[in-house]
DNA sequence: GAAGTAAATTTAGACTCAATATAAATATAG
DNA sequence: CTATATTTATATTGAGTCTAAATTTACTTC
């Protein structure tokens, strides 16, 4: 799809702006003078591109000049600085039993959340949007925002979208995620919705925030219930024709993994068998009920035989599923996440020498530090991503009267 | 990378000129009233673009304007058409043993072409670099055409390449393709050579010429004596961090398949193992010698039982192959490459059938129809892509005085 | 208050494209 | 053969954008 509209001076200023935008959201408080070196562009053209950005408020000139970094000669320069209170976005991660809604400014900072559980056996019922909307509503509340200062929403799925936002129900199951959220909050709130697989909201976020900052070849893997994962190649993510990429339903096909179970799940359920057996282990003491994954890994930290073979177990398996996926699409790193992340660490050591007996060159492996929050951070970067893209079609809600 | 350019008036020409030409290159003589249609530029603009464009010999004016479209009232309009003699590209595979030269116009025209069996032995030496030299030059005169005419060069080797072309030496192996053939041709010709995975080249060239003509998501798997394959993901490549995307050594770990064989290798090896077996077949008139592939495919289309027996191994095989890199992928549409795909038509069927049981969703299976070329039609594909982007910077050769 | 320095502003010039008006070339009707 | 309609080509004007150079402004320091 070429752009269709032909080229006329006033693109010449949209490409400008643009530039100087880009590069404010990437610094604080800056002169004309750092952003004529940055952009390449002369004094004066500097000056009118900034203050039209001040008139349609997506920067701010600040007052107090000689504030900044100390005695400096010369006239005062005036400084600018991106407006951070242009308007927000929301990050929404939609699980089958819990929504979670994040409010964040332009620059990333978390202004308030809010999460909720749901009954599964709702999901894909019509009160769904409702539900969704009133935690999006108490999230800008604990933000102190208002609707309409949202510029853009981003709400991840367990379910593939394919690159367009499109749910794409291959599965029955699936289509209980295509929810009509998008039409029905343009229409109760005028918000623009992205869906996108929660996967691939794992990836964008660790590549923000996480482990993978600022690699471009990386494949995140949601290890927690069951093995899912986002890719991304050459900083963009991989979709596939329609959006199941990053599925691993082949693990099915693969010796010594064959399910796609993710740690969590495996965890409990190896631990419950040995309690089965009869083995000796320290875990007992956690049941006769169900043993969670965590203690499976703190009773391993204490030197638990049959905990320690466990992680064995899982280790080997994870080394599989990592060195498959290595193998395939040449990452720099893959990255372990979602909220079992937090005590898999110690998995790494043991992943990382077992990936050596599948791979030639071994891709290097981390743990994502985002935890449970991983798909909610991917979220807020995809709105932000989406205002940064479109922000000078993109209006912003008139000052509130406080604002002056 | 930002583009450090600073947006002058001279961009917008530079946009002005890239959409018309653009428009040009997929049509054929055209009127200014067709190009102001087509990119929404004003007639002014129009015409000033294409003489500019005349001037620099992109495009030529053609002379007898009413002898094309039949009738028409008014002023007879001036009509232009892409000059696709500006100059040539060259597509290249060099693989182990042979290296194959593609003479193309600016069109994809194939104009010549040159082909020599090398020593494998000396794959590495020094002497490589001069023996594909002299394969260009008698391609380029097959073609009519000077060395100096020659605008792009891409070549296609069996070795991880990254994006930026350089050959990655993961292995040993691979290092033996870092020719030092992009400086070399680059001092002696001038020419600019663009290095890519034949794997790659081959999803290039599907997409073009093939089965997977005008499909964003497509994977190519060249399978004759090894399985390789080609992503790729929206219109792009793949290429992973390090070029090895795409591998698929992961395959040991698969379920019924465990090594990467391609499907002539294995044709060759089972028949071998029938005929040591004493098995009775008809593929014994062709031994004690090595029975070909071909061989096994024409002796199962007469109904020959072990030829038929290797060919639902093959199919069976190849599902499965099929099967994991779709199901992680989720291409469109899976193609199979490389000399054998002239006889590997057969096996579409079975494959396609066995795949429902390895994937839930499968995809569409094809068999290129480019056979053994497909590396050089999508060499020559490369080169014309890398010419249309940079066709504004770079300098044509001057007219011979035959062009007037 | 004068000197020094860096930022801001002004001015001139070049280039782009759109819009409008005018001219040219042809077909068709009478 | 002439008048008219139709289509394309060219010229002119005006607005918008940028650069570059000269000029003015604002502040610090001595």
């Amino acid at each position: 799809m070429p752009e269709l509209v032909p080229a006329t001076p006033q693109l010449l200023r949209r490409v400008s702006a643009g530039a100087v935008l880009e590069f404010m959201r990437a610094s604080a408080a800056v002169t004309v003078t750092d952003v004529m070196a940055a952009t390449g562009l002369t004094r004066a053209t500097t000056i009118a591109v900034c203050e039209d950005l001040v008139r349609r408020r997506w920067i701010v000139e600040l007052e107090n000049q000689r504030e900044f970094g100390g005695y400096q000669k010369g006239r005062p320069a005036r400084r600018f600085e991106l407006n951070e209170r242009a308007g927000v976005v929301l990050g929404m991660d939609i699980g089958y039993s819990k929504v979670t809604v994040v409010v964040s400014d332009l620059r990333g900072t978390t202004l308030g959340r809010s999460s909720r559980p749901f009954q599964a056996k709702d999901v894909g019922s019509g009160e769904r949007i409702a539900f969704i909307d009133a935690v999006a509503a108490a999230a800008l509340r604990s933000a102190g925002m208002d609707p309409g200062q949202v510029l853009a929403v981003c709400a991840g799925v367990a379910a593939p979208v394919d690159r367009h936002g499109d749910v794409v129900a291959t599965q029955e199951f699936w289509g209980l995620f295509d929810l009509g959220l998008r039409p029905a909050l343009k229409a109760t709130r005028g918000w623009t919705v992205l869906l996108e697989n929660d996967a691939n909201l794992a990836a964008l976020g660790d590549r923000w925030q996480g482990a993978a900052a600022g690699i471009d070849d990386v494949v995140v893997i949601l290890a927690s219930e069951r093995l899912g994962s986002g890719i991304m190649e050459g900083g963009r993510l991989v979709h596939g024709t329609r959006g199941s990429a990053g599925e691993l339903a082949y693990l099915d096909l693969v010796e010594g993994v064959g399910d796609t179970y993710g740690i969590a799940h495996l965890a409990r359920t190896w631990a419950a068998e040995a309690l089965a057996a009869s083995a000796p282990t320290t875990l007992r003491a956690f049941g006769p009920g169900r043993v969670e994954a965590e203690q499976v890994f703190s009773a391993a930290a204490e030197g638990d035989a049959v905990a320690l073979g466990i992680l064995e177990r899982l280790a080997d398996r994870m080394a599989r599923v990592v060195g498959t996926v290595a193998t395939m699409l040449n990452p720099e790193l893959v990255v372990i996440g979602g909220g079992v992340a937090d005590s898999a660490g110690v998995l790494l050591a043991p992943i990382t020498e077992r990936l050596k007996e599948y791979t030639a060159t071994p891709a290097r492996v981390a743990v994502s530090p985002l935890g449970d929050s991983i798909v909610t951070v991917g979220a807020v970067r995809c709105a932000l991503d989406y205002v940064e893209r479109n922000s000078l079609d993109l209006e912003l809600a008139a000052p509130t009267p406080a604002d002056g």
